[in-house]
DNA sequence: GAAATAGTGTCTGTAAGACATTATATT
DNA sequence: AATATAATGTCTTACAGACACTATTTC
């Protein structure tokens, strides 16, 4: 009696977000151009259908179609929140899980997949001032910079943006692209070595004039919370 | 081509707290005893699937199971977040939309669900220490409750347990309640009143010595952010 | 030694936390 | 007057923010 009743169609769909050239960019595919695709030609998150066989829960899902699209293996991985409606998908009643990636910009290899023509990187900021984008993907991709933001304002998630070891100034310039503001250099190391998330890896050689000091993370599962937002005065 | 390969269910689940007496409480409903029904006679989360042709999209399901179990029209209401797995229902792949909702203690007539045997209010705290519920619903309990006291640190969430008007004493106790400690009188009414979210509604007779001053919220959309934790030393 | 980048020091304002005190009502 | 609860004041400490300064390297 259970299984003879309409079921939404389940997806995952994915945020990814990369930094290039001091700018935040988000990972888009273009949606076929086939007769009766939905919002064909558009780009869209990349993401897809929940394949029941091939995948043991949401996050695996989630991690097969990073993998798929960008080859990254271990990115930072949260879950954002689920979207569904009657009416987002014209084929019917669906829901998707979606889930932001913070991935480092430096060589990521993008390949084409089956169902998408073209994959490709994206200026957030450009991408949210014209939002044209597929399904309510443009809805879901504010709300995911906007959680990237908000949490940036107290975590140290940007850290996860960076390839490893990184230094204390590219650290700052990662918050800096991702609140869109300038920070204080001396208040940011203050603040980025109490908390005690950073390990010396030794001095590094970025061709500047005084060599700086670089550091990994002590622990890639999660960034860490700081007691108080960077700038109590606007409010998170 | 589309609809022809099989997909996950789909639910939604809810994490309804109240405070009665002091204490913080979610509402549960015993799965069904009948054979073949899943955690047969164990309590857990109110929920249930997705109806593709009454729902319109997941926050009116969430709101449609809201009505049915507890008759509450507006609480306040927020998605908690997705868990999907091939596993946590033995009927088949199954995704659940979590959402979670805060209303006042006082006065809530709780409905006989037709496919739930019975429904009751148990203290949070017992619940999690003894945790025999069906499906995942132990720990998406805890999430939610860890979401609960995490925004109850920084935000003024907990005023949606209380009916209006309330007092600043009985704020400040529904802050004690969800986050199981007690908070500096004179530090919490500084805080409250500087987030300018509370409306005086006149002196309220509450048979104490001095009557206190009655408050309501500025606006019930949702809760206002303050800018620093409760306890700093502590860290969120 | 000039220039550029990395890193540190100092001052100040704000606000949280702890605790004491005053205010207003009932009996 | 005594008592209980509501509300406010005061003091200290911590820390973010701003800005100036020192340190270390290359050319």
């Amino acid at each position: 009696m259970a299984a003879d009743f309409p079921k939404p169609f389940t997806t995952v769909d994915l945020a990814i977000f990369a930094v290039h050239d001091g700018v935040l960019n988000v990972l888009l595919v273009q949606r076929p151009d086939a007769p009766g695709e939905p919002f064909a030609g558009l780009w869209a998150l990349p993401g897809g259908y929940v394949d029941v066989v091939r995948d043991t829960d949401l996050e695996a899902c989630a991690r097969r179609k990073l993998r798929e699209k960008t080859g990254v293996q271990s990115p930072y991985l949260e879950q954002l929140g689920s979207w569904g409606s009657a009416t987002r998908d014209p084929r019917g009643w669906s829901a998707t899980h979606v889930h932001f990636a913070l991935i480092d910009g430096g060589g990521v290899a993008l390949s084409k997949g089956a169902n998408a023509a073209d994959v490709g990187w994206f200026a957030v900021n450009t991408v949210l001032r014209r939002p044209r984008l597929a399904f309510d993907h443009a809805e879901i991709l504010r709300a995911a910079v906007e959680r990237l933001r908000g949490k940036a304002e107290y975590t140290s998630l940007p850290a996860f943006l960076l390839p490893e070891p990184f230094t204390l100034p590219e650290l700052q310039q990662a918050y800096e692209v991702v609140l869109g503001r300038p920070v204080d250099k001396s208040g940011f190391r203050t603040r980025m070595l109490a908390a005690d998330f950073l390990v010396e890896t030794g001095q590094i050689d970025r061709g500047t004039k005084r060599p700086p000091m670089g550091y990994r993370l002590k622990r890639r599962t999660g960034p860490v919370v700081f007691p108080r937002t960077f700038s109590p005065r606007n409010g998170a």
